[in-house]
DNA sequence: TCAATATATATGCATTTGCATCGATATCGT
DNA sequence: ACGATATCGATGCAAATGCATATATATTGA
């Protein structure tokens, strides 16, 4: 047998760094732009884009798509139904389940913040690469997630 | 005047989503193993290696370039100084400004915290890009960075 | 059918974060 | 030199997070 690892060769620890660096710079403009207009933070609008493109979803499925920690999600829920974003109601079809959907009033915030979204998205990456390199990035990404 | 914003092409909101997912995957899949190893953090690691490459910095020097919070960081030094990982010191030519430097313990805890590291990076990268896909993507962080 | 186990969601509690602000020193403009 | 302003770092407090566990329902296997 061979316990021995691999080396990990410098380009991918620089690669890793960057992942981080990237995300977090990114993620602080986008975050930046919405508090600036007084919207709630970014993951609301994930779920409520979410729950726009697919319809009512159980919290399961929420929580694989946007990769959020269950209790997280949870809470999210809470606070997204007190503000009257999305509704819950019980599963049908599964008695320990849950039934999320998006109301007009959340289909209306989500409209609202996009505009303030997208200048995020721009400064973050739009201005920031050529299109042939943001096609290159998205298809290298989508190797990470698969 | 125009204040139209210029279209933001769809693939550029694939790539920002892609972005966000795949360094929350990363950073899970890294977090996973230190914390399956009893270790602290990663933030912690990205800590104590910044002191160890640069000698002492100035909390203001780490949040910059770790983008952290300042308050954040603050709290963060003070549970690195309980631990014993670093040291604060007064700085010399600013009466504001604090010196903060590893300990011996602390460059002894970012050794053994390596492997663990690395071979998170290894199945969150290396594993699943090839060398000249991981240099292509190394390259293209870097410009959303600078 | 019933006990054992697994899954979906919620919740209590400790830790961490974010935000505003404070105290102290530095820098700048006059 | 001096007052106004800016910068560095710490801290109080509310909100969010992570972790373990609770509760309820589903599924499985004898």
């Amino acid at each position: 047998m061979n316990g021995a690892k691999p080396a990990l060769p410098e380009v991918t620890v620089t690669a890793w760094a960057r992942l981080m660096r990237a995300q977090r710079r990114g993620l602080s403009i986008v975050e930046g732009k919405l508090k600036d207009e007084g919207f709630p933070p970014l993951e609301w609008y994930d779920v409520l884009l979410e729950l726009e493109r697919r319809g009512p979803l159980r919290p399961r499925d929420l929580q694989a798509t946007l990769l959020l920690a269950q209790s997280n999600l949870s809470r999210l829920l809470d606070r997204m139904v007190r503000a009257g974003l999305v509704e819950r109601s019980s599963c049908p079809d599964d008695g320990r389940g849950l039934s999320v959907a998006i109301t007009r009033e959340g289909k209306f915030m989500r409209n609202k913040m996009w505009p303030a979204y997208a200048e995020g998205i721009a400064e973050a990456i739009g201005m920031r690469l050529e299109r042939s390199e943001i096609e290159e990035l998205a298809r290298l990404l989508r190797l990470l997630i698969a």
